[in-house]
DNA sequence: AAAGATTGACAGTTCAATCTTA
DNA sequence: TAAGATTGAACTGTCAATCTTT
């Protein structure tokens, strides 16, 4: 049997049952947004889990793997690209100092300054965790075509444009 | 100026930088999603803390809500609805019956069975809520074309429903 | 046993307040 | 004063254990 519908379109329907003069048809595809948003992340969670990390980590790591040598930025620089807040940041920070992936270093010029800088052991990890991570992305949308894929993303693209994602200087 | 790529353009970037090998593409789309739940995600509670509520609830009360007459649901099937455990459907629910948006009944037939029913207070806050919500849903959909929300809609469906997201029974 | 709901320990986040340095 | 980072309280989530009823 082919599954046509998702949860989603059962909801849209017990809105018209109940509701008919409601517009809630935004919900298909904020709400389909949200949900798969929730759903990929659980399953990219079980992957890492199988490395020994949490998905929070990999954030962080990569996102200084991938800022280049000398791979270290500061915990203010880090939030503007995670989306968490300094507080969380901080708690981050210290959880991977504690499994030996990042160091705390202090600015010698600034010393309010701390710089966050991936050690051997977290360069590696990601290195490892990396590509079996975006394996495991590519496959789940391998039941889109190329075209619905380049559509997909367009579309997604102007959406973050338009709530202001923007990129973020170095 | 116009403004033509976002975030997740600057990291794709970065990756083809720092290792060009590795085809991170798939985040073009995954990264996307995610990113735009999250923005969305506190754009909407913005609204919802205007009306003096959590986001959460507003989850609890519009599923109550959209069940139709008598307006109530199972912990259990409440937590099929909003894709959290158990544990957590028992807290919102105290924290809602605190707030005296719902109550709480035991089923007489099968003493182990609980129902969550919509007060008159916990119906007419939807009522009072949802028509701006999903006006202020429709206004972050307005950069896109009918077209292309359409097709939007139609790649995330596909997407959810290779992922298992199936429509829950009543 | 098994189903349904609750509990309590733990983790991670936000937010406001605080500390240090510029 | 302001910038950068940290702290601690409050909140919400998960998960495994537990309690009650079937």
């Amino acid at each position: 049997v082919v599954v046509t519908s998702d949860a989603v379109d059962r909801i849209l329907e017990q809105w018209a049952q109940v509701d008919p003069d409601l517009d809630v048809t935004p919900m298909a595809i904020i709400g389909r947004v949200s949900r798969l948003s929730r759903i990929v992340d659980r399953r990219l969670s079980e992957n890492f889990a199988e490395h020994g990390i949490d998905d929070w980590m990999y954030d962080v790591l990569a996102t200084l793997y991938r800022s280049g040598p000398p791979w270290e930025l500061s915990p203010t620089k880090l939030v503007e690209h995670t989306m968490v807040t300094t507080g969380a940041m901080t708690n981050r920070i210290d959880r991977l100092t504690d499994r030996g992936f990042v160091v705390r270093r202090h600015d010698t010029d600034d010393r309010r300054r701390i710089v966050v800088a991936l050690t051997t052991s977290g360069r590696t990890l990601v290195e490892r965790v990396a590509p079996g991570h975006y394996r495991y992305e590519a496959d789940l949308l391998n039941a889109l075509s190329t075209s619905e894929r380049i559509h997909l993303e367009k579309a997604l693209r102007v959406l973050l444009i338009r709530l202001g994602d923007t990129p973020f200087r170095d």
